[in-house]
RNA sequence: GGAGAGAUGGCUGAGCGGUUGAAAGCACCGGUCUUGAAAACCGGCAAAGGGGCAACUCUUUCCUGGGUUCGAAUCCCAGUCUCUCCGCCA
């Protein structure tokens, strides 16, 4: 969220700049309400401040005068919360403005390729699909998760499910041992109020999981992402400086209504409604976010190289951007099926974004008081480095060769296959 | 689920319906002293929002939301959370 106190300082240059997500948003009447709003408050404190002196008088003889001037007060607060609120309704929905680094573009298409790692596997054979691959093992059933539990699930079975969880366990370790950030088994459902402060509501309640809990007043969500809770651990925080940077990594299932996704990668467990992913978070003083941001795409990038997987480095371009971004990579990894670099990774600086909206913040060596900076970044999608796994290092037979470093984590066998 | 107790500044902890944004202590910062440090002493030390070029100033905030009152941290109502005991349970 934007701190309205900065972008009231230079409305024009806030403009243009909010424009390079090729959207319109109506900031004229953000300015304008803004301006109400501000009318309103000078008017209710200045009848404020008359009725506080009437009662510090103690003068009986103004006591009728001080009940006027409550009505009074209470009819202009009245006008001022309905401005508020509505100034409220647009400044929520509005997306954090492009760094000056991020390509200008729509969508996807306009994403520009940094840089490609890795050997894209030749096969002397045509390559399967995961679920091919997974379902002729028997280690992959979506037929019964559709029975159990409706589309967009999967049974991941048997080694398969070992592979899932040694993938898990490795990424944590690495992120852990090698990459210094926090371990932390985080709670899987966020209060409202959380979910506000990393952005996905109020603009993307339809994107949620929303659990039913009997109360009023008190609502809870699955979370999409760790990223989430992790982030939303300094919700109204005054941290010190020296706290800073601090890192964290959870491994946590995720759970997503992919609403408006109908006819997307319906086959196979590209894209379901729940999955396991390794997330990190950073937060840290807002002038080291770009240089955080190419440290934790760096740490996930490293994954891939240690399981020596190929993959490419994207910028998104300012329309294809996430909410709360100032400016993310993405990670894709290579899918022989497809013949396809697909998302396994996306990693964002969000700048003091979010920040503004969990009110969390640090006080410097001078006392100021200074929003942190925060990013989040898969470190990776558990569910789709399997289909990675699955996809590129598949033998002719339909066996897997179990990646070196993974081995340790799987009783030290080279590959899965049906014997 | 039943029965009690509580929620005050970074922390501990006072608080009578009327300069209480809030005593005191700790922590922290600055100064004196010291070769340096410690101790001692002196001073400072909440956040958000509004107005002002600025010095500064005003408003709000003692869990949250209502109510009583000229006036509420203090009284009343509702809710949230925490703790203790009992029951149930991974």
């Amino acid at each position: 969220m934007h701190n309205l106190k900065e972008i009231r300082k230079n409305f024009d240059t806030f403009k243009k700049a909010l424009k390079k997500r090729l959207i319109d948003f109506d900031l004229e009447k953000l300015e304008k309400l803004d301006k109400q709003n501000r009318e309103c408050i000078l008017k209710k404190e200045t009848l404020e401040k008359e009725k506080k002196d009437i009662s510090k008088s103690k003068d009986k003889t103004l006591y009728t005068k001080s009940k006027e001037i409550s009505v009074s007060i209470e009819k202009i607060s009245k006008q001022q919360k309905i401005i508020k609120g509505d100034l409220e309704k647009i400044l929520f929905n509005l997306p954090n403005i492009p760094h000056s680094d991020v390509p200008i573009g729509k969508d996807e298409n306009d994403n520009v390729e940094i840089k490609r790692i890795g050997q894209i596997p030749n096969f002397d054979f045509k390559p399967k699909s995961h679920y091919e691959l997974g379902e002729k093992l028997g280690m992959l059933d979506f037929d019964l998760a559709t029975k159990t539990s409706g589309s967009r699930f999967v049974f991941v079975k048997n080694k398969l499910a070992l592979l899932e969880r040694a993938i898990s366990n490795f990424m944590l370790d690495t992120h852990v041992t090698k990459n210094g950030y926090e371990e932390i088994s985080p709670p899987l459902l966020a209060s409202e109020n959380t979910m506000f402060g990393t952005g996905q509501l109020p603009k993307f309640e339809n994107d949620q999981f929303e659990v039913k809990v009997d109360k009023e007043n008190d609502r809870k969500f699955l979370i999409p992402t760790a990223e989430v809770i992790l982030t939303n651990m300094v919700k109204e925080k005054i941290l010190d400086e020296d706290d800073l940077p601090l890192r964290f990594v959870a491994s946590t299932p995720c759970f997503r209504k992919e609403a408006g996704s109908y006819g997307k990668d319906t086959k196979g467990m590209i894209r379901q409604h729940q999955f396991y992913k390794v997330e990190m978070v950073s937060i840290v003083e807002q002038s080291k976010c770009l240089d955080e941001l190419e440290r934790m795409t760096n740490c996930a990038t490293g994954i891939l190289d240690l399981l020596e997987l190929p993959y490419r480095k994207v910028i998104l371009c300012s329309g294809d951007m996430g909410f709360s971004a100032e400016k993310t990579y993405d990670i894709e990894v290579w899918l022989p099926s497809e013949k396809k670099f697909r998302e396994i990774s996306s990693c964002s600086s969000c700048s003091t974004f979010q920040s503004f909206r969990m009110r969390s913040r640090y006080r410097n060596k001078k006392k100021e008081i200074l929003y942190t900076g925060t990013l989040n970044g898969s470190g990776l999608a558990v569910g789709r480095t399997l289909i990675a796994i699955l996809e590129n290092y598949q033998k002719k037979d339909g066996s897997i060769t179990i990646p070196k470093v993974l081995r340790p984590y799987m009783n030290n066998s080279e590959k899965i296959s049906l014997n």
